[in-house]
DNA sequence: TCCCTAACTTAGTAACGAAAGT
DNA sequence: ACTTTCGTTACTAAGTTAGGGA
């Protein structure tokens, strides 16, 4: 259990550090660049994160350009002299970071792409559709007000909806009862519509335990069964799961069409329960190059558009029918695409990183300004850089679930106590973010951000906004003006990078072995997540695997009481005999009663381990917060697998960074 | 300035499937 | 061999931001 206190000594010394006395870092170092790039950020005067693959796979295609795309410029010869990334002796290293230094004065002279566009060449074969409704099997039956009843294919359709949610809790929900009674009688004949006038009277259980015998049966299949499904999937896959952009083949994301269903939302979602319909051909817009073979639409069908537009990187897109928002099919974490962009906003918050001093000195200033937008722009990009808040866009009301980030917390959402716990000026706070999760923190705050909340609740209701002078938008328009390319939403991933870094260094202890540092990695990687607020739900077997853990130390305790026992018997008995022999006895005893200590110290940790990660999903800041070059660094600083830290897909998203950064990387 | 929308990132959960226990 | 546990993947909702037009 100590090692709990100890990382709970270090979180709040890293919450103490959050409070005021900021500590900076040194300047970052460059990074080795190898020959082939993403195209150049216009910030950083040509460094380029490289793409690991530069053999053509199976299908002949390139993860490098090759021809078409030529290389950048270089502004020197030598090209290939920094192009060995790995096993490089100390002083090449020294010399080719001179060198890059000297180079970076030089601007780039040409741009992979001018500015706007992403690509040059988009072919791909368009989406795949949701599998059209099979009608239920005749002696399935729907009851209402307790007679059976004959659905037409539509209303059962969407019958089938409800009935395989029977189970969930929200089928409970008066409103998406309400919503989906309404949406249902929408698609049902006139008879069927003035049959069925009442929810309550619809019996859907025959339908839900069909289908519940349909899954049971599905997990009951032969492996022949399954491993002709899963051929099937990995057909699929091969055929509509990739594109080709620019001379890369690269895998789609999200190729599939999502079907239809109901809508649920997250947390008090108005529409919940509504009718997600059917999307077709018709709905679809195909983008991609005029010079691509243009996939064609399933036989009889059309698409609504296609269109040729290289300044944005969807192949396909279409309109959903709950918000009206637009969909995209769009590409994977491990594209180019993606992998620039994700490397690019790293750099953004790096260069934060270098004015984030002045910037915070300016908003202090600012909390004495004589313009009360200006004193309510400052306080809430205090909250922003502090607790990591969002945004906060303001929501159309009855649209969505009533969430707000930092611009649109209301005065309900926060309490002040000028004294709380033996601490002075504390804020309160209480409401429903991202998801409709629940950010609730008290955190003692600058007297003067103190008397400014003061100012700004003077005279409102609860349900009143607490900075009415601001908004997303003055936030980030003034955030431009204090460096290029700065929104609410890097001081998130600056502060949650930063904190890794800074967790990292504190908690690994170089004499621990690879398990202990990896659970140092995770608790750095907890802080990064408390400060986010990322929340899960709590395993369903949460309690019981807890349990389960329990008894397992119970048994190790008690296995080492018999253990200690043992050696204190076979002390006495050597003291008695004063023989080798029974010298030896103790010798082992010994040994056992240590492994055993140490076996229960595993299980310990482990259990804290666990208990700590509750509530806490880790994997969301580490797949968009955390600059992997320092995950990466610290992998190789201290020797450990980086397959420990990140699985396949992470490795495949930020394969970048893999291939980039050495171990003295500083984000 | 306001308002709206398109495009893109960030988010949690459910389903799946492999590995670990029994 | 069967069950439980656990990590991974699929899914899609819910944010942020830029930019255009009134």
């Amino acid at each position: 259990m100590s090692t709990l206190n100890d990382f709970l000594l270090v979180l709040s010394a890293e919450v103490q550090r959050t409070l005021g006395l900021w500590d900076l870092r040194k300047k970052t170092h460059s990074q080795t660049r190898r020959r082939v790039c993403f195209a150049s950020d216009p910030f950083l005067n040509g460094e380029t994160p490289p793409r690991i693959k530069d053999e053509p796979d199976d299908d002949g295609f390139y993860a490098s350009p090759k021809e078409d795309s030529k290389p950048l410029k270089r502004p020197r010869e030598d090209d290939d002299a920094d192009y060995k990334p790995k096993k490089i002796k100390t002083e090449d290293i020294k010399k080719a970071k001179k060198r890059k230094q000297e180079e970076e004065e030089v601007m780039w002279e040409e741009e992979r792409y001018p500015e706007g566009i992403k690509w040059k060449f988009l072919e791909h074969k368009g989406p795949v559709f949701a599998p059209p409704y099979e009608p239920l099997p005749e002696n399935v039956k729907f009851y209402y007000d307790g007679k059976v009843m004959k659905l037409s294919t539509k209303a059962e359709e969407v019958a089938t909806f409800f009935a395989k949610m029977l189970d969930h809790e929200y089928t409970t929900k008066e409103i998406f009862r309400k919503n989906f009674f309404k949406d249902w009688r929408k698609e049902m004949t006139s008879e069927e519509k003035s049959t069925i006038t009442s929810l309550s009277k619809c019996d859907f259980t025959h339908m839900s335990q069909y289908f519940k015998a349909q899954t049971e049966a599905r997990k009951q299949m032969s492996k022949e069964e399954k491993q002709k499904i899963k051929e099937e999937n990995e057909r699929l896959l091969k055929e509509y799961g990739y594109c080709v952009m620019d001379n890369h083949k690269e895998r789609i994301a999200n190729f599939k069409i999502e079907p239809p269903g109901l809508f649920r939302g997250r947390g008090n979602h108005p529409k919940m329960g509504m009718l997600k319909r059917r999307i077709m051909p018709e709905d679809i817009i195909i983008n991609c190059s005029k010079d691509s073979k243009v996939p064609p639409p399933p036989p009889g069908h059309k698409w609504k558009e296609v269109r040729h537009d290289n300044k944005v990187t969807w192949l396909v897109s279409w309109t959903e029918n709950i918000q009206g928002s637009i969909k995209y099919i769009m590409l994977n974490p491990s594209s180019r695409i993606k992998g620039e962009k994700d490397w690019q906003k790293y750099e953004t918050a790096r260069r934060l990183k270098k004015c984030v001093d002045k910037i915070r000195n300016q908003y202090r200033e600012d909390w004495k300004s004589k313009e009360m937008k200006v004193r309510q722009r400052a306080v809430a990009l205090y909250f922003i850089d502090k607790l990591a808040l969002r945004a906060g866009n303001e929501k159309e009301e009855g649209e969505t679930a009533d969430t707000v980030g930092c611009c649109s917390l209301r005065v309900e959402h926060i309490k002040l106590h000028p004294e709380l716990d033996g601490q002075e000026y504390v804020v309160e706070f209480d409401f429903l973010g991202k998801d409709s999760i629940r950010y609730y923190n008290k955190v003692p705050v600058e007297k003067r951000v103190f008397k400014n909340l003061q100012l700004f609740m003077e005279n409102k209701q609860p349900e009143d906004d607490l900075f009415d002078r601001l908004n997303t938008s003055i936030l980030n328009k003034h955030l431009q003006d204090l460096m290029e390319g700065l929104t609410a939403k890097v001081f998130r991933t600056y502060n949650a990078s930063i904190t890794l870094q800074q967790q990292l260094k504190e908690l690994t202890n170089p004499d621990d072995n690879i398990p202990a540092k990896i659970l140092s990695y995770n608790r750095a990687n907890r802080a990064v997540a408390i400060l986010c607020n990322h929340q899960r739900a709590p395993p369903k077997t949460f309690e019981k695997s807890m349990m389960n853990l329990q008894s397992k130390i119970d048994a190790k305790k008690e296995q080492l009481a018999d253990a200690r026992r043992e050696l204190k018997s076979a002390k006495a008995d050597a003291k008695v005999r004063r023989d080798e022999k029974s010298k030896k006895a103790v010798e082992s005893k010994k040994k056992a009663v240590q492994r055993i200590e140490e076996q229960l110290m595993k299980l310990e940790v482990q259990a804290t381990d666990r208990e700590e990660n509750k509530q806490i999903a880790l994997s969301t800041s580490k797949l968009n917060y955390l600059d992997p070059r320092i995950s990466v660094a610290w992998c190789k600083k201290w020797g450990i697998p980086i397959e420990k830290i990140y699985n396949k897909t992470q490795r495949e998203k930020f394969a970048w960074a893999i291939d980039m950064a050495e171990e003295d990387y500083e984000f």
